[in-house]
DNA sequence: CCGTAAGCGAGACGGTACGTCCCGTCTTGAC
DNA sequence: GTCAAGACGGGACGTACCGTCTCGCTTACGG
């Protein structure tokens, strides 16, 4: 569950509902796929989960934050398997993120939050922290397991392992984004394994270079 | 210039003002880079436009189209210079595409409608037609010039060339968007040269195999 | 009907609908006496009308404004009938103007707008106007034709006939309107003919003075 | 002070503060002067009076009860002087009962209860015994003195004395009330004198009748 | 002198109406 | 038949109060 962060949390007056905090989130959800970003409104939101707009409000400051809440949890489902080597790793997290992209909800959000998030900097934050970032966490598990097979070299520049990792990740989240909300075409086992092949075979020569 | 295809050119009445075509997609970017995608509006453009609402929705069905309409044009300045390498190339290339995303019309309508896409199919067909096909050009371009220099093979394999070509394009094309927009780092000299030699060794690989 | 002033009236655009003005004021009053003033919103008066709300606020500024013109035609109908005698016009005019302010729309409605226009100059200038002024022809009428009748003599001084009218006129209309608002009494015939036998005398003593 | 009528004493728990009372009472009055009827809230109220709402409804059914507590104590203020003669001592009270209605909190709030009561049979007998009831003792103590000093006749229908005495107040009221509040024209000393006239001479005619 | 029951400030709660903004359509008269 | 202008029915916005409901206290009485 993502903290909101009540950093001075308030002593007195009546308490926050926790349980109106989730039925939110979930109609939140269910409302992006029944009518998509666009169409989403926070009354109809308000209304599936069984609360007044005013509760909403007093949470979220708008549509952004809210919907970013409801699929940044969905997000926390990737992991990375141990398959036995780097390659059927990487192919396994590719298709589970394009399966997460598929998805309804996930579809139709994402990109409307990261547009909205090229005017507004705190949403972009928020996104940033609460999505993306998190994820990295897979591209350095994933090294780190290489490396322990001997799959990967031991980088000693931490830097520049630091700049790659995030190329990495640029690469791989983009491809697939790319792949799946702009050109509309399946991420299915055989694209993943030659996109995967491009990405480890760049990134061996990279290394060794 | 775009079509926005004109099959049975009325014959009657007063015809339409050619000039007003313009002069809403150049209100349209205007408008795009003061308000941003989602505080634009077609009677804000109908105004910097000196135009009427009406005469708006009698060219276009709605917001989505017309901007699409309004960024398209961007896309068609990117081109693939001839710097002696396909290496080089395809940094420059990379260099273009990120600064067009710098800018605040592209920036702030490119992923809204990316996103408006997701639930509605002709709006991806237009965007498709108008914006992403257009530019797998430069990869076409870029490889039959990398055959010609001989840095590449020449395919056989006419299917497989296309499907590593859309492989290509999904990767360069995700790789800049997502840095860009979703990581939001710069992507400069030393970024493209590092993508570049990750993405054309990956490449290679995968040719010779 | 009340002119509401277009002094520039725009030449270009869709007129304004005048069967709406119609409609709006009669849902008006039909929501006034269903639900009363303080319940009575634009809203309702809107879906009352088969008007949106943006038609309701084009016209009129809010409630007050709304209502005022609402029930200002009513008072329109008040008039001196000729029964011979000032004493018997004057009370047929005020059984008339008591079984005005039985009706619902007036009763809820009176008070209401004249305890907004305390706080608001315009909206006691609009009902002066539209309301409370017009109805001061019944008291110039009817000493007009008393004065014809003999019953009055006919006043030199001007500003002191003018000074006596409206001291005339409060004594009735607030003494009408304390009885049948405040004191919630009925003013039956028989209270007619004492306040009017009250009223003449006094006022006869006062001419003679 | 009003009784607010606590049959039925509560015998244990803590106490209500008194003091509470008091403090609302006049938060009320100085927020019906801040901002009139219309747009004084219960939070309002709340807030000036250091209290929580919560402890307003425990007093209070709601805003049209609370204000007529409010300025009910301010109508008690008024007093019949004896001048030495009945014109003289109805004019000071006539001029009395303007200053009151001139003040912002009386102006604001009168007519806005009474419009209110037209709906709400409980209140309006509230505003009666509170606030309208109360001041007959005027018009009562006003004829029993003029009886003493023999300016007036000592009836024998008590009936009619009722009658005439309820006819009395609706003009007085009335008249001034209308003036203040509707004509928002002055009540100076020289509409006093000629509105005292009037009446006396009315009714001095229709007693002897 | 202690338990208990009501009162208390605070503030979240489900609601309703507000007045504004924009949507996409329709209705004018001018060209 | 298109144009600029602008009114139209509709719907969502985000805000403000409503009157109610927890909360964790405080405060007085009665055992």
């Amino acid at each position: 569950m993502l903290s909101r962060s009540h950093p001075k949390p308030p002593r007195t007056g009546r308490p926050r509902s926790a349980a109106a905090d989730e039925a939110i989130l979930e109609a939140t959800r269910a409302s992006l796929v029944d009518l998509g970003w666009s169409k989403l409104t926070m009354s109809d939101v308000a209304t599936r989960a069984g609360v007044a707009k005013t509760t909403l409000y007093r949470r979220w400051a708008g549509k952004n934050e809210l919907v970013v809440d409801a699929v940044a949890v969905l997000f926390d489902e990737l992991e990375l398997p141990d398959l036995g080597s780097l390659s059927a790793d990487v192919q396994a997290v590719v298709l589970q993120f394009a399966a997460l992209l598929e998805r309804p909800e996930t579809r139709t959000a994402l990109m409307a939050v990261v547009a909205e998030s090229t005017r507004d900097e705190a949403l972009r934050t928020r996104i940033r922290d609460s999505i993306v970032d998190r994820q990295k966490r897979l591209v350095l598990q994933g090294r780190r397991r290489a490396q322990e097979r001997g799959e990967l070299p031991v980088e000693q520049d931490e830097d520049a392992a630091s700049t790659t990792a995030d190329l990495i990740f640029d690469v791989i989240a983009g491809a697939v984004v790319h792949r799946v909300l702009v050109s509309a075409e399946p991420v299915d086992a055989d694209w993943a394994r030659r996109f995967t092949a491009l990405l480890l075979t760049g990134l061996g020569a990279a290394a060794s270079a």
